[in-house]
DNA sequence: ACAATAATTCAACAATTGGTGAATAATTAG
DNA sequence: CTAATTATTCACCAATTGTTGAATTATTGT
């Protein structure tokens, strides 16, 4: 079962392909990050030859970059936030972002983490995409005072709770518990928000 | 300029080379992390041939365990908090926790986090580090009160914010809004240390 | 028809990785 | 003094990595 491919160019299908490996690719580096995923991997995803990748994007790290620019499919759902009362914005926040089980879920933040942490040549392309993509979109919402700092201090409670939940996978313990921690999670977020930072 | 070592055994010395590996290897796998340490890294920095690693550890992930046990130099400076009315444990945490320049540092978080994020055979030593030097020494100063959920929302948002800090190494903004992070982190951990949390 | 070009796969390279068997030298036990 | 054990280095292996040159097939322009 080795399924050879015919060589040469293949008669129609075209542009496929090359869509094939970017969508592979976002998959990987967004479940395991850019270190962990080889572009074998991607090619045998694809369904395609290794050449190919490097044929179309010229490099692994060039890829990535092109990857972290695409449409993001489900940005973080603040714009929800925009009409709500202030009051509500932690517990909603909350609500939002645990699933089910009380597991803390942002799209696209474990490959975040993941990708960030092994210090590779893309650095700098996973700094620019955090801050354009989990700071940036907070800040319109957050409102005037302060907003980069909260904004700065709420990206890294959510890159946190992420790491703990999704990464470390620290057990999140009793029914009790859980309940407990989303709602301190709650007060949390709605500190971090609105909490009036007295000068001085 | 190779300085090639003399062979067999040294006249002397000893137990001094089991130290040194350790040593390294505590070094590198608190900076850069599991992955991006080398066993070979590890003996060139010890001074002593790669097998050498193997010969007294077995594997890398037996050193790295092994290293993870060692007595820490530093541990949480939680212990501080005890004598001191809870209003001020936000304050003075974040006094502790932010350097000079406002970065946030808390000693082997860097290497947890990076090891960490690259699902290698290593992620359970890893967990069990961090709940029992993480999360546990919190659950002690904590209070009886949720301090479960309480210790595990605290331990997640240092781990982001040192994601953050020195990892991704966000840059800070204007002197105002470091100042501005300060207060707000500093609220932060006030309220998921001392926030009732009202049930339901 | 024919040449140019674009799209693919194949096979390999050089580097790096964790690990190992065998040689060599010092120490210790008998 | 000699044999066994311990400490150490050397040289290598097999696997995996990102990348590349050459071959092969289809499409397009003339």
């Amino acid at each position: 079962m080795v399924m050879r491919a015919r060589r040469g160019r293949p008669t129609g299908d075209g542009e496929d392909r090359k869509k094939r490996i970017e969508h592979a690719a976002s998959e990987l580096f967004n479940s395991v990050g850019y270190d962990q995923t080889s572009v074998r991997e991607i090619a045998a995803r694809a369904g395609v030859d290794p050449k190919l990748v490097s044929h179309y994007f010229g490099s692994k790290a060039n890829l990535f970059a092109q990857v972290l620019n695409l449409p993001p499919q489900a940005d973080l759902a603040l714009a929800a936030l925009r009409d709500l009362p202030k009051e509500q914005w932690g517990g909603l926040l909350t609500e939002i972002l645990l699933d089910d089980k009380g597991l803390f879920a942002v799209p696209h933040m474990v490959g975040v983490i993941k990708s960030a942490a092994s210090e590779s040549e893309v650095a700098n392309a996973i700094r620019d995409f955090y801050i354009r993509r989990s700071i940036e979109p907070m800040l319109k919402v957050v409102g005037v005072e302060n907003s980069a700092a909260r904004s700065s201090v709420l990206s890294s409670l959510f890159a946190g709770l992420t790491f703990a939940d999704r990464i470390l996978e620290v057990p999140l313990g009793e029914p009790n518990d859980i309940a407990a921690r989303k709602r301190i999670i709650a007060e949390a977020i709605q500190t971090i928000l609105t909490s009036p930072v007295t000068n001085h």
